[in-house]
DNA sequence: TGGGGTTAT
DNA sequence: ATAACCC
């Protein structure tokens, strides 16, 4: 099962062949050096800037968080309802035919025997998912959050540490811990091998980390890459792990049957590719570039025909404390204003729970709604405003009513988007605290309030914003 | 299609 | 503010 000539073309700037002996006597008189990377990992260099990547994914992640709430579900069929919809559900509801956002008459329609729970109140999933990324934080900081049960993790830099405690006989004994992909002959003096091993063995650290500590299971998949470790990890599907050599890593992209499976080429784009006559990953492949750039962008374009070969260059990125803060509700009508009101003051009231217990402060408010429509039902439209500063300084504060002034201001914003002297019918509220920054404990008029770089501004990318003379341009 | 999230334009 | 993506 050779994969013939398909070099992983990350590697294709030239990347020289080492033997593992050869880098390993390298590693062990250290000289792999390694310089910081985009968030200060240290990548590498010489010998591959290659990186180990796993993906994280828990199993019906809603459905778990139930069963260990309410342990007499455990091994009944049992689905997790959100409005009339069986959002995920268990495997043994699987096994009777019940498949993830199935309506719930389909559902009870090929399963009677169904359990069904309520979903709609995310608080104890949304608490058990900051607790598995904090736990894969502990092996490294750099975890990357995808929705609630998905993580991705760079083990670039803790497989460099593994392997410089390695004695060189510890090496030819070196195992791979769970599948691997294609059934693929493991070389052990491929350095890239070796590197993907140590990092199957830590996500098999991981996983049992998750049951030991959480009770919860999950699959994982080791590659190279983000594209490649997600679409790996879903190959042995409940509770089990995988790793891609690179040699196999074609094998792996076309065996999707279209490129909408492909993470990062959504509906949108799967739509106008098919417009192209491009439905196979081999059809992106082979795609002219020239003409795809012209159809999509060059930054679509290049990204997803990259994704096409298995390339994908994106780091791993931290997610840490959350950007914002929503809730919402959807419903078959609402057509009023006093009925749009009672349902704005639940989901503020849950949001200002929630932003208590996180901190920080909100500065920006938003409010988003779903008209009613026979066609275009996806489309929602948002007005936000900057939360006037002494209604800021009252968060969090316990018992001073911060309720009416921001009900009052989601109100106005309402009335800009609605106009309720006419008709009008919604099938979504929503309301959306974003804009966060941390308490800042710099007192005004010091020069500390001038010169110290306001943490709350810091981006992600570790530039930094220096506070500036706040522009009067609160309460609106 | 629910009830969330993110980044880019 | 919207549009795309992810779960």
């Amino acid at each position: 099962m050779e994969q013939l000539g398909v070099e992983p073309a990350e590697e294709a700037g030239g990347d020289e062949e080492e033997d593992a002996v050869q880098a390993m006597e390298r590693v062990e008189a250290g000289e792999t050096g390694g310089s910081p990377g985009v968030h200060g990992q240290v990548v590498p260099e010489g010998s591959s800037s290659s990186r180990v990547i796993v993906h994280v994914d828990l199993d019906c992640f809603y459905a778990q968080v139930e069963m260990i709430s309410n342990p007499e579900l455990k091994g009944k069929p049992l689905g997790v309802q959100q409005k009339y919809l069986v959002v995920t559900c268990n495997y043994e509801a699987r096994k009777l035919g019940v498949k993830k956002l199935m309506n719930v008459r389909d559902a009870k329609e090929k399963c009677p025997q169904l359990v069904l729970v309520n979903g709609e109140d995310l608080t104890r999933y949304r608490e058990m998912s900051y607790k598995v990324t904090e736990l894969l934080e502990e092996f490294s900081p750099v975890v990357e959050r995808l929705g609630f049960d998905e993580n991705f993790v760079d083990l670039t830099e803790m497989v460099e540490k593994r392997l410089q405690q390695l004695q060189s006989d510890e090496l030819s004994a070196l195992t791979v811990s769970g599948h691997v992909y294609n059934n693929q002959y493991i070389n052990l003096h491929d350095i890239v091998h070796i590197r993907l091993l140590v990092g199957s063995q830590i996500a098999a650290e991981m996983r049992e980390a998750m049951y030991n500590q959480l009770g919860l299971t999950g699959c994982a998949g080791v590659a190279s890459n983000k594209l490649l470790a997600k679409l790996v990890s879903g190959v042995f599907k409940p509770n089990q792990q995988t790793v891609l050599l690179p040699e196999s890593s074609q094998v792996l992209i076309q065996s999707l049957s279209h490129v909408k499976e492909m993470p990062g080429i959504g509906y949108k784009t799967a739509k106008r590719l098919e417009a192209l006559g491009i439905s196979s990953v081999l059809d992106l492949q082979t795609f002219s570039p020239k003409i795809l750039e012209k159809e999509l962008g060059i930054s679509v374009a290049q990204r997803i025909q990259k994704l096409s070969f298995g390339e994908d260059n994106s780091p791993v990125t931290p997610s840490g404390p959350p950007q914002s803060f929503s809730e919402e509700d959807s419903f078959k009508k609402c057509s009023s204003e006093v009925e749009a009101k009672s349902k704005i003051e639940e989901l503020l009231a849950s949001l200002l729970n929630r932003v208590c217990q996180d901190g920080r402060k909100p500065h920006t408010i938003r409010l988003i709604i779903r008209r009613y429509s026979s066609e275009n039902h996806c489309s929602r439209e948002s007005r936000q405003c900057p939360i006037p500063s002494h209604v800021i300084q009252k968060l969090g504060t316990g018992n001073c009513d911060v309720m009416t002034p921001m009900v009052d201001i989601l109100m106005k914003l309402f009335r800009n988007m609605v106009n309720v002297k006419m008709p009008f019918h919604l099938t979504l509220l929503s309301v959306c605290l974003c804009n966060l920054k941390a308490l800042n404990t710099a007192k005004k008029g010091t020069i500390d309030y001038y010169l110290t770089p306001s943490l709350s501004t810091t981006s992600r990318s570790g530039k930094r914003s220096f506070k500036m003379k706040d522009t009067h341009m609160e309460d609106f």
